[in-house]
DNA sequence: AACTCAATATGACGGAGGTCATGTTTTTGG
DNA sequence: CCAAAAACATGACCTCCGTCATATTGAGTT
C-alpha cells in the first residue's frame, strides 16, 4: 500500500485529485494538507511513501516545505504540482529535491503512470519541460574553451591556484622553487589578461578546469 | 507527412523499428541507414523532420554523426536510440544536440508518443535516466549553504571578490577606506575558516554568491 | 541605563604576491 | 641538426594583502 500526503489549499482541486489517485487500490491519500506548514507538521507525525505538494500554497508555499521536509526525510518522495508549465518553476522545484513536477490538467493515468515511476526512482518531467530547462543547465557550465596558447605547466599551476594553494604549497607539490612559480604565474597573468591570483582562480572554475 | 530517417545497423531491428512507426499513418520512413556516416551522406542530399539514430554503428557512431548533421541543418531533431538504460550515454547524447533518447525495448505507443513529442519541441527522458543525469547536473552548482552567521555587509564584500575587485576597487564601491575593507576581510577569513581572498573567491562561486 | 554587535576608521607591521632582468637546461618541430 | 619554445632558476624590488590593537557610532536588547 502506497501512502500520499496530499497538499494543495484549493478543496476541489484537492478533492479530484484525490479520487484520480485512488483510482488505482494500492495508492492511498492517507492525510491531506492545505499549505506547506500542514504538511511539514503531518510529515514530522507520520510516515508517506509520496507528498503531492501545489507550488502555491498560503502561509508557506511548496518549495520551502519540499526543503524541510527532506531535509528531516530525504527518503520522503516528492512531486510537484502546478498548472502551469513554467520552466522557472520546474529548476527551483528540481533543486528543492522534488522527484518531479506534475501538471494539473494530467488526466488519470497519466497521474498514476508518474506516481509510480517516481517511487521507483524516476524523475517525473514532462518533455516541454526537459527541453526548457536541460539546456540551462548544460550551458550553465558550460566550459568556454581556455586559452590554448596555455602550456601544460601553466594549465597546472592556473588549476592549483583555482584549489586556493598558495605559491609556496605549489612550488612544493610540484618540486620548483617558488620564484619559478611566480614566473609561471606572471606569464599566465599576461596570456589571461588578469591581474592577480585570485581571477586566475575565478578562472579555473568558470573553465572548470577545477 | 512527417519524413524519418532510420539509421540502425542491425537489419532485423530497423525492419521492427519501421513497421512500428509506421502504424501512424503520418510518419513515414523515407530512408534507412547502416552507420552514421551514411546518415550524414543522407542528411546532405535530402530533408528529414526527424533521424531516430542508434547510438552503436559501425564505421561512424551515432553521436558523432548526430553531431555532424546538426552543425549543417540545426533544425533537424535527432532521437538516439540504444538498448541500455546507461546515463553516461544519455548525457553524451544530449551534449550531442539530441532531442532525446529512445529504448529499444519500447513498445509502438510509446515510440510513437516520443516522436510527436519530439517533432513538437519537446525532449523525451525516461523518467528513470533524467533521474540519473539531473543531478549531475545540478550538484555542479549545487548551491551549500552559506555560513549564516556572515553579516549583509560581509557577504557583499565576499561576492566582490568572486568577482575579482581588489581591496582599493571595493572600497571605492562602497565608498569605504581600504582599511575597513581589509578588517571585513580579516573577520570573514576567521568565519569561514580560509586563508586568503582567493578562497575567498573560490568559495564565493561554489556557493553560488556570484 | 547598560550591553552587544555591526559597521566604520586609523596606523603600523610583516609577509605573500607579482615584476623584471637574466640565464640555464630540456623538448620539440621543421 | 638547429632554432624555437617551454621549463626552470635566482635575486632585487615594490605593492597589496592581511593582522593587530584600538576606537567611535548607531541599532537593537535586556
Amino acid at each position: 500500500m502506497i501512502r500520499v500526503l496530499l497538499a494543495e489549499d484549493q478543496a476541489m482541486v484537492r478533492q479530484g485529485l484525490k479520487m484520480m489517485i485512488e483510482t488505482d487500490k494500492e495508492i492511498q491519500v492517507t492525510a491531506e494538507a492545505v499549505n506547506g506548514k500542514e504538511a511539514v507538521e503531518l510529515c514530522g507525525n507520520h510516515t508517506f511513501d509520496l507528498v503531492i505538494m501545489d507550488i502555491r500554497m498560503p502561509v508557506m508555499d511548496g518549495l520551502e516545505a519540499t526543503r524541510i521536509i527532506l531535509s528531516r526525510r530525504p527518503e520522503t518522495k516528492v512531486l510537484i504540482l502546478t498548472t502551469f508549465n513554467d520552466d522557472e518553476y520546474a529548476l527551483e522545484a528540481l533543486k528543492s529535491g522534488s522527484r518531479g513536477y506534475l501538471l494539473k490538467d494530467a488526466d488519470t493515468s497519466e497521474l498514476i503512470r508518474s506516481i509510480r515511476s517516481c517511487l521507483e526512482g524516476g524523475l517525473v518531467l514532462e518533455d516541454q519541460v526537459a527541453a526548457n530547462i536541460l539546456p540551462k543547465l548544460m550551458n550553465h557550465n558550460a566550459p568556454e574553451e581556455v586559452d590554448e596558447s596555455l602550456t601544460p605547466r601553466e594549465l597546472d599551476i592556473i588549476c592549483r591556484i583555482g584549489e586556493g594553494r598558495s605559491n609556496r604549497e605549489i612550488s612544493e607539490e610540484l618540486a620548483l622553487s617558488v620564484g619559478t612559480v611566480k614566473n609561471h604565474i606572471s606569464i599566465i597573468l599576461d596570456k589571461l589578461e588578469l591581474r592577480d591570483r585570485t581571477q586566475i582562480a575565478i578562472y579555473a572554475i568558470r573553465h572548470g578546469l577545477v
